[in-house]
DNA sequence: CCGTATCCTTAACGATACTG
DNA sequence: CAGTATCGTTAAGGATACGG
């Protein structure tokens, strides 16, 4: 991955021909941009939920403890606006909103997986690593 | 992932078993605790980059436009806490100080890799997305 | 049921200055 | 070179209340 090159805070990803940093003030969607989605608190959790198939609003809100109505809708309107995720409104009463992953958002889906995955196999070791590193 | 589970704040992850919400209020390593270093604005970019090798303070700092020494230092002795990189010092002057992956950091290494690699191949998909959707 | 609006608090982060 | 210390900002997120 990037053989020499530098990781700007808003790079080009690939600057593999580019000897200095590149510029911080080029204008789209750049490597931070993409990584923010993941960073946040919550997208990843709603992506995994997600992976598994088509969920309410409801049901994505009971499933992932701690979420606000705030935050979850407000993950969700990134998700969206990012093609990562399909909002489908079913006009009955009470009115039904399901939310589903687009075919690149379930690619997406795949990577944060196993990111969850590797938490899930290496948390024993990570937590007696900051055990001994917080004794000394 | 996590057939019917819920994805808690706090939870132990695998929560297959689990029909409720788990206990928020669990004691040591969460799968919060270890997504959040994927979370952090800089992290992802440092794994990135020692997943290239080993790399001296300055050179990460270089190599990773707009980071702060602080923020540098920070992230650093997280990764360190956390078992994923190790501090090497050579008492030479002026002193040299290498950080480098361990085993499991290299593990991590690999799937933040692949999560960059996504953010690559998407981001014009991304950037479109955003766009059509802010127009409306 | 599925949100939006508002207010408020915290903590992540940046800037700057200083040190062995 | 490789940090630490201090201060200030701002943006993310939580709590609560209300609406279609």
């Amino acid at each position: 991955m990037t053989e020499e090159g530098t990781l700007a805070y808003g790079t080009n990803i690939d600057v593999r021909s580019a000897a200095g940093p590149v510029g911080a003030a080029t204008p789209t969607c750049q490597l931070r941009d993409v990584l923010d989605r993941v960073g946040d608190k919550w997208s990843v959790l709603v992506m995994a939920l997600l992976g598994d198939g088509p969920r309410r609003y409801s049901e994505l809100q009971r499933g992932i403890e701690g979420i606000s109505q705030r935050m979850l809708t407000l993950t969700l309107r990134s998700l969206e606006r990012d093609g990562l995720v399909v909002r489908t409104v079913t006009p009955s009463s009470p009115p039904r909103v399901d939310y589903s992953l687009t075919p690149v958002g379930r690619t997406l889906s795949t990577e944060v997986g196993s990111l969850i995955r590797w938490a899930e196999a290496h948390r024993d070791y990570v937590a007696q690593s900051r055990l001994r590193y917080d004794e000394q």
